[in-house]
DNA sequence: CAACATTGCACAATCGATGGTGCAATCAAC
DNA sequence: GTTGATTGCACCATCGATTGTGCAATGTTG
């Protein structure tokens, strides 16, 4: 192994043992050559060269001169979800579909930070950015548009940008009676027996509260109050939610809509603390989907977005700017219990399936 | 809202309203300014129109004169898993508490992909790259010994360069005693009740089945051999194995070992395939951590690396790079069931809990 | 006040690519 | 054989920063 740790070859060099000047050269390995008028046997030649010489473009200087970088932003609030996860798998092929060079960055949920990490993709002149569940969507739009940067929104709309949805409502609406008719099979229920925990302040948020509001006065007839609980995306409060309803109740609801995944690892929490309780009575919806949580000891319906959907619609209104703000819905799939459904994964085969093991 | 999307300020625009040459703006914004003996005066008055025009350095210039470019790079195989996606989260915490912007790639468990997406990591001039989980790390090496590139392997060793990996064995010795104690407290358990699915041919899942058939030698004092089922990192090939098994045996065995979530996931699969089925009696080790997983109706015992000192000892390696290539183990934790631990969002206050809802 | 040191900054090359422009050599046409 | 078109390429400025070097103005010393 001659670990021939030469700089890299630059266009100088290949230059120099071709003969042929460095604009050709550059002009030979981005293709544009034709248009140059350079003859096929020097093209032939410079790149042969190249190959030999394990040349890459160092695509800094090209972004620098062209002013396009080929990267392409994904800002998340977290990575550590299935929602979010799942939109970086899908966004990165998706991106290299495209050519493109992906950047997934999270912002944490903190609008300070969010601009931060956005202010630093901006300086490495990223082409174009997937905004995802930020706090503050406008405030990222402002520094997008100063910064001349095509942007769009993905799950959570601004209103200063094209954005992306899944239908929260109708999603919602979806989930509220799903959960409701089963729990209803199980035993006569009320209005009262049914509650949302989870969200913030935000649009999807409120969307999915009214679509469990009509979904609820559709079904009982009236419309109801106090049957929600705003945590945060937060386990801990949520858990803290769980508790204090626990606390007052002695029991958790009958049937209840959780906001998240996230919210749901609340619940998870509760029900850790609380180890000789059974809750083997209760039937849950979360707008969210993790295959494990379908798997839990009681009903669990959920809400899955059509990541790649969303993310192709999300592609398509960059290409195709729009004169005026978009706002794209698309329609979330709804989970029944105990599905595990297929996910980006199962699109890779596992080669090393029929390597023998140890 | 004067959306003034004026080209971005340059060192040059800066030095033209300060009336200082570009090199002295560019000493004063980068902080070399005292050792080039520019006075406090000039570098306030700089510092105050660039502040004013809001400059932001062009990261991409600053890296090709410089061949510093203030990335690093993280390549994992998915993202779309709580192991992986928790890497993600806590690796950008710690880079960006070092200054620099993280890349996060994935190369989907290929080879072939893996090269590509480092390439063009390199491309872009990356300072550093953790490899996680590549199918050939050593591949991965020659690519950023050629070019020159710091790298350090996590969680899954290379030869070629120095790793920070968990205990596998001594992790997979606490989990297959955890597990066969537990079934021995239901009933009566004999070397074929206990197997082990999923894996591959990698440093991991041999020290882990070397754990796995450790720790049932020394419980049930002989070796064992059959009783393991090497499927891939793949969730469809493992639900097949499962398949298979119930075939022959109508039913799971009483205890078995799971090589990692994404293998568990084609348990549940498996088990959607079989609604009928009461699988109340078995006990199920995980060599991963899923919080969803532990609160399955069946026993999970589960297995979490330390991933805050894994990538600390990772940058450290970095920071200081050891002659030779070093092997560095960190003590994963294991997970009794029914436990939700706190995770890298738990350090995330969400402010917005105090907001009022809809 | 001459000689020298120090201060404060400007100049210009450079990183590796891109792309507009210009020019010699070849070719075709009359 | 002159003119004009075409081919094939080289030259050079440029993107926005960094950094080694040089030099005038000021300060210090004797």
């Amino acid at each position: 192994m001659t670990t021939r740790e030469q700089k890299k070859a630059t266009i100088y060099d290949l230059s120099v043992v071709s003969g042929a000047s460095a604009s050709t050269v550059s002009a030979v390995l981005n293709g544009t050559w034709r248009k140059r008028r350079i003859s096929e046997e020097t093209a032939d030649k410079i790149l042969s060269l190249a190959k030999e010489h394990d040349y890459k473009a160092n695509l800094q200087a090209r972004a620098l001169r062209s002013s396009r970088s080929g990267l392409t932003g994904l800002l998340l609030p977290v990575y550590d979800n299935r929602f979010f996860s799942s939109m970086a798998q899908t966004f990165e092929a998706l991106a290299s579909k495209r050519g493109l060079v992906p950047m997934v960055v999270s912002g944490r949920r903190d609008p300070q930070e969010e601009c931060r990490t956005v202010e630093s993709l901006i300086a490495y002149s990223i082409d174009s950015l997937f905004i995802a569940g930020a706090t503050d969507p406008d405030g990222v739009h402002d520094l997008c548009a100063r910064a001349g940067l095509a942007h769009v929104n993905i799950d959570l709309p601004g209103s200063k940008a094209s954005s992306v949805i899944a239908d929260n409502r109708q999603g919602a609406v979806a989930l509220t009676q799903a959960i409701i008719r089963h729990a209803q099979e199980i035993g006569p229920l009320g209005p009262d027996d049914v509650f949302l925990f989870g969200g913030r302040d935000d649009h999807a948020s409120r969307e999915r509260i009214a679509g469990f509001h009509a979904a609820k006065a559709a079904i009982f007839g009236e419309n109801t109050f106090g049957d929600i609980e705003i945590t945060g995306y937060s386990p801990g409060m949520t858990a803290a939610a769980f508790e204090r309803f626990f606390a007052r109740h002695r029991r958790l609801p009958r049937c209840f809509f959780i906001n998240s995944s996230i919210n749901f690892e609340g619940l998870l929490r509760f029900m850790a603390h609380h180890p000789g309780e059974a809750f083997g009575d209760i039937v849950v919806g979360c707008f969210d989907y993790d295959p494990f949580a379908s798997f839990l000891p009681f009903p669990v319906y959920m809400i899955r977005p059509d990541m790649p959907a969303m993310l192709d619609k999300g592609f398509a209104l960059l290409d195709a700017p729009p004169a005026t703000p978009q706002l794209i819905m698309v329609e979330p799939q709804l989970v029944p219990p105990r599905t595990a459904l297929e996910g980006p994964l199962d699109a890779l085969d596992d080669p090393s399936t029929l390597s023998p093991g140890s």
